[in-house]
DNA sequence: TTAGTTTAGTTGTTTAACTAACTGTATGCC
DNA sequence: GGCATACAGTTAGTTAAACAACTAAACTAA
């Protein structure tokens, strides 16, 4: 049984993703306005750094659902603005691992408040199970295509 | 009360929209292999000139939730593939009205027909309930923040 | 050991987004 | 009418995404 439910008009919004686009907008204000000097894009990777210092490129394409040509200028980017440093594996030299300098660590706390500030905007008024619903279908949507 | 429930695990991928670029990617290859050569945000306009030729490129801005200059730039390839044609109106001579070509109105039933297709990959296993509540939560956060 | 394959990362090209600065037209007010 | 302001669209510059083609290192198997 297809999901025929689904009228028409609401295809547009599913498949431009209208409200992530309105989060990252929201997100990448709050870094200007704060005088922050990065990218979302810069920030999502940084993000799995302060998870987890020193993965590979290649786990962080994974991680950031990017492609490694993206991944390469990426950390080009965040190299150049001195927020993290490649270092060559000693184990196998086609591997740059990459690490945070200190600057970028220092920029943890504060970005991660300010994210946490544009969701709790974005969810305001939204209760909590239907929060969990919308996630579920998301990963559930995720999960097919990939 | 604000949305503390809402765990940082899970912040980055409803600000990534990690579903909706799965979606657009998905489309985007179903057009490939299809042999249509274009890309997800000039069908994007083009979705918005099917249900209504002749916006204004302002209109396409508000529709598209694009800003000017994006708008210039898709008109401007859409118009070197020759599927849309700038028209200056009548009334107002600042305003371009866009109208499609015929090549491109052929274009309409394949691409809504693929845009279904992924839609339907994409939802599958899911409750229509479900979407309907994920549809919600997502107008929401778009209404939230704009 | 060496030939073939896989993997990690880079480079080049095109398209698009965002910001800021700009041109040209219309409108409102005196 | 004339001036200020608002509005529609364009141009320039930086960052990023997608794809293809590439280099270099590692693995695999004869």
């Amino acid at each position: 049984m297809p999901n025929n439910q689904f009228k028409k008009g609401e295809l547009y919004s599913f498949i431009t993703g209208k409200a992530s686009t309105a989060i990252a907008r929201n997100l990448q204000k709050k870094f200007n306005s704060a005088g922050l000097k990065i990218t979302i894009e810069q920030w999502s990777v940084l993000y799995h750094l302060w998870k987890e210092d020193g993965k590979s490129q290649q786990e962080l394409c994974t991680a950031t659902f990017r492609d490694k040509p993206s991944i390469t200028r990426l950390v080009d980017n965040l190299e150049r603005l001195q927020l993290v440093k490649r270092v060559p594996s000693d184990d196998d030299r086609r591997i740059n691992l990459i690490f945070l300098t200190r600057q970028a660590q220092r920029l943890q706390e504060e970005t991660m408040q300010l994210a946490e500030a544009t969701l709790n905007e974005a969810l305001e008024g939204v209760p909590a199970d239907r929060i969990d619903i919308c996630k579920e279908v998301l990963q559930l949507v995720y999960d097919n295509l990939r």
